[in-house]
DNA sequence: CCTCTCCTCGCGATATATCGCGTTGTGATT
DNA sequence: AATCACAACGCGATATATCGCGAGGAGAGG
């Protein structure tokens, strides 16, 4: 299928860089392997995990027990490693940026086919739908009466703050994964824009 | 954040039900869960191995350890929960199902803001890839104090949407609860604002 | 009755570890 | 030099378990 974003042994090397520069534990080697590329890859715990038992098994970090956790640390003969294939790392580093851009390229490509999976899933829906509303007779009238049309209003009010809520976080950790920063003055910002928001809303609601 | 798919105290009479139908071990019931409920929704494991422990805690199943598994069986106190409660159970598929198709509205419109956020991904991408052709490309962009500044400035972001979330929902059940109605107007209104609010976010991640 | 507190519950995030598939690198044999 | 078996590797899937948050429900106390 896909492409390793890592070739052969580059995974190793970059582990024992990130170890070099503070000892870690695996869940968090992964999400420093995240941060570095995009956040669009992260790789999994079967990849990190059987890695670090080998750098262990081969004495080039040590394992040390720390509640939950399990952290890990470089050792002299794993720096002399580093020392003698630091060189490498930079091409590895470039290569893994290159891998990282064309798994966001097939992602995206991706999402093109899920929209008409779901475009023929929606369709299905509406004949479920049409379906159930002819199997299942109307409960009284024709014409639901305004109690009705504002408890559906307001499941679909509640969806839509929901659809907003979880964008603006989607955005907020896009913003802050793709390494730029996020201050307290955006912050401030961003509080201001949902006070008015709210504001406006409770406008809405009195008229 | 989304309203839970089961209901207080629904998952645990449905682990029951499907314990008394044949031995599992846990992830197995994930997969079972995952399967009755259109493979929309799988519930995770930090929801399925608390209520197994406490299931079994109680006396109502027990635990065998079988290799890397751990297989759950019902027990006769459990039987007798199931028989005292299986009533129940018909409006807990019901309850499930409604939720699950809920889920799977909101994964929708999830999609296409997707594509959305995707297209301005990828133009950053690019002029990332222009600005790194002509310059030394930074290995990290942002200094570990800023991250750490970043991450705060981030849960604070999160807290201020939740109290937004909350308030605007309190807002609308008072509306709605003192007899006024709330009508697809209103609510086309609402998303507007919503829609607004998302656009300013967005400027200000921006600059 | 009403509300306030506390416990429980569902759930995403955190954390660790193994298995099997497919690919790649390597060294031995031809 | 070519090839071919075998080991090492990356990685998704499988498997288990804990933590903390926010919402729900039950019972106490007014």
């Amino acid at each position: 299928m896909t492409p390793p974003v890592f070739s052969h042994g580059s995974l190793r090397l970059y582990l024992l860089k990130l170890l070099d520069e503070t000892p870690r534990h695996g869940y968090e080697l992964i999400q420093a392997l995240g941060d570095r590329f995009g956040g669009t890859y992260s790789p999994s715990a079967g990849t990190i995990y059987p890695r670090l038992a080998k750098l262990e098994e081969e004495g080039l970090v040590t394992k040390a027990s720390d509640g939950r956790k399990t952290v890990y640390r470089i050792t002299d003969a794993g720096r002399a490693e580093l020392a003698a294939r630091g060189d490498e790392l930079g091409r590895v580093e470039s290569e893994v940026t290159d891998s990282v851009r064309r798994l966001a390229h097939e992602v995206r490509s991706d999402v093109t086919t899920a929209m008409k999976s779901l475009k023929a899933e929606l369709a299905s829906a509406a004949r479920d739908a049409r379906e159930s509303a002819s199997r299942v007779p109307p409960v009284s009238s024709t014409t639901p009466d305004d109690r009705t049309t504002s408890r559906l209003a307001l499941q679909d009010a509640e969806l839509a703050l929901n659809v907003f809520r979880h964008d603006t976080r989607a955005a907020l950790r896009t913003h802050i994964g793709s390494g730029r920063s996020f201050t307290s003055a955006q912050l401030a910002e961003l509080r201001i824009e949902l006070e008015r928001a709210a504001t406006s809303i409770k406008r809405i609601l009195t008229h």
